[in-house]
DNA sequence: CTAGGTGCAAATCATTTGCCGGGGC
DNA sequence: GCCCCGGCAAATGATTTGCACCTAG
């Protein structure tokens, strides 16, 4: 364990029937889909169900931990000024961003380019956490 | 080399005060700001930019390599129906996003657990790469 | 003269939200 | 009864684009 359903996740959910089929649609196929994808797969199961739901559930299931979000906790794209490889961290309560002084890992690229049958041309890595400022306003809630 | 002005850049363009202003700008801060927070500080000294002015000039800045974009190279959301923490692999070209069959680095999270003063709960670590598809296709233009 | 650049406003696209009736416990 | 749920449509927010004019080479 180590990326994916950061934050609480305290609710009651019950597993209802769209939820169920939304999760069983996205564990079938491992092409990742998009959640329009999702809407279109879930249709043919459920042809009165909404994007909305869609969106809901697969947002309610993510925080559950039983599927993942692949993208950036804000969906909001962010520059820097330094072109060099390098890698971020991420606040996932207020959303900055500032470099991770670790080394990169090429070593993980070279061997992903002999076992894939892609053509390589880098990769990304960012950590995820809470920044200071953000822990800091959490205690005072506590 | 490793990560980011993936694709081609096969353009040429003037670097226009605007371009240089905007370079400017996000080069001197290191907090890698939004597109609306470069626009923030760049309508400081060009007060009649428009903000449509500074996407279009970070696009072409980011794809000419002079700075980089943080975020997926597609902005849709995708979900994965394994929760477990395993990494991704995208395609520059299409969007499409497959597993990558490489283990997880947790080594890098706690080197940064150390290092950094954010509560770190996770990483995320993406290749980018052109499918066998896309390679295909790429292909059959030359 | 031609191509790229810019400001501006309108359009687009993904995602979120308010409202409201309905069902589970 | 209370609360979560889901359908629907409208709202939001980020980013893109069409248009008309402008300027460098």
């Amino acid at each position: 364990m180590s990326s994916q359903n950061f934050l609480d996740s305290g609710q009651k959910h019950r597993m209802t029937n769209q939820r169920q089929v939304i999760l069983e649609e996205v564990q079938k196929v491992n092409t990742h889909p998009t959640a329009d994808e999702v809407y279109g797969m879930v249709r043919k199961r459920l042809p009165r169900i909404s994007l909305g739901t869609v969106y809901r559930n697969l947002e309610i299931l993510s925080t559950s931990g039983l599927i993942q979000k692949i993208g950036p906790p804000s969906n909001q794209m962010r520059f820097d000024g330094k072109a060099d490889n390098h890698y971020h961290i991420r606040c996932v309560s207020c959303g900055r961003v500032e470099d991770a002084p670790v080394e990169t890992v090429d070593k993980l690229e070279n061997t992903i380019r002999e076992i894939s049958d892609y053509s390589i041309v880098g990769h990304k890595l960012e950590f995820i956490g809470i920044c200071p400022r953000c822990e800091e306003k959490r205690k005072s809630f506590s």
